[in-house]
DNA sequence: ACATTAATTGTGT
DNA sequence: ACACAATTAATGT
């Protein structure tokens, strides 16, 4: 057995203040890879197998859905620190490959741990199924917004929720982004994206720059 | 500092 | 959605 890694260790206790049971941060420090992305860098891809189940610990990682057949794509939602992926949970029990796209927003660090573990550990530690238990359900509750959003919601309503939680996701009211970037993540033409991004300057709701908005 | 070019954003149809 | 105009940032001279 190797033995705990007191950086890991200490980054589970400052970010994941929900597993308290220190025989688990010391087995999740024993048993987990640090991995590091850059902002841009596709961390799953759709089709790819899942081998562990990644706990972000710095940076925003963004979520997506591809369509079936063709380049279409759309947001679902954005990984900060302190949250793990849902999906991955439900990919690596059913073994089966993954629906989901996951790229960096910004450089990001999670740490890994393997499906094995991820598994043995709910029978065992409670603070951990509570961990994967609460963070599934409020990612369930983020999901059925979402399709709220898109179902119901006007695309400046949907717009404006994006950029709340891209700013949310990222910790700061300045985005840095183009439009054309948002056209894609929400499935819309880039020029409605500009005319509603206007529209809402024009509200005094943000302030637009190149390659970035200001929320106020 | 100025000109050139590429990328981003704005507008009319 | 398309075509093109205008603006801004980056780069070279």
């Amino acid at each position: 057995m190797d033995k705990a890694d007191p950086t890991i260790l200490s980054l589970v206790r400052e970010q994941f203040p929900m597993i308290t049971e220190s025989v688990l941060q010391e087995a999740i420090a024993k048993v987990a890879q640090v991995r590091t992305f850059k902002a841009g860098e596709i961390i799953m891809d759709f089709g790819n197998y899942i081998r562990m189940v990644p706990m972000v610990v710095k940076g925003s990682i963004k979520v997506v859905r591809e369509d079936d057949n063709s380049e279409r794509e759309i947001f679902l939602y954005f990984l900060g620190a302190g949250d793990t992926c849902s999906m991955s949970f439900s990919c690596c029990m059913m073994n089966k490959r993954s629906d989901i796209r996951t790229t960096a927003e910004d450089d990001a660090t999670v740490i890994g741990i393997p499906i094995k573990y991820v598994d043995e550990w709910m029978m065992k530690y409670p603070s951990w199924k509570n961990f994967i238990m609460s963070s599934y359900d409020s990612r369930m509750q983020e999901l059925v917004r979402t399709i709220d959003s898109i179902a119901f919601s006007n695309m400046d309503e949907r717009l404006l929720a994006y950029l709340n939680k891209k700013s949310e996701a990222q910790n700061s009211k300045l985005i840095q982004t183009t439009h054309q970037d948002i056209a894609h993540d929400l499935n819309a033409s880039r020029e409605a994206v500009s005319r509603l991004l206007k529209a809402l300057e024009q509200k005094g709701k943000i302030q637009l720059g190149r390659n970035k908005i200001q929320l106020l």
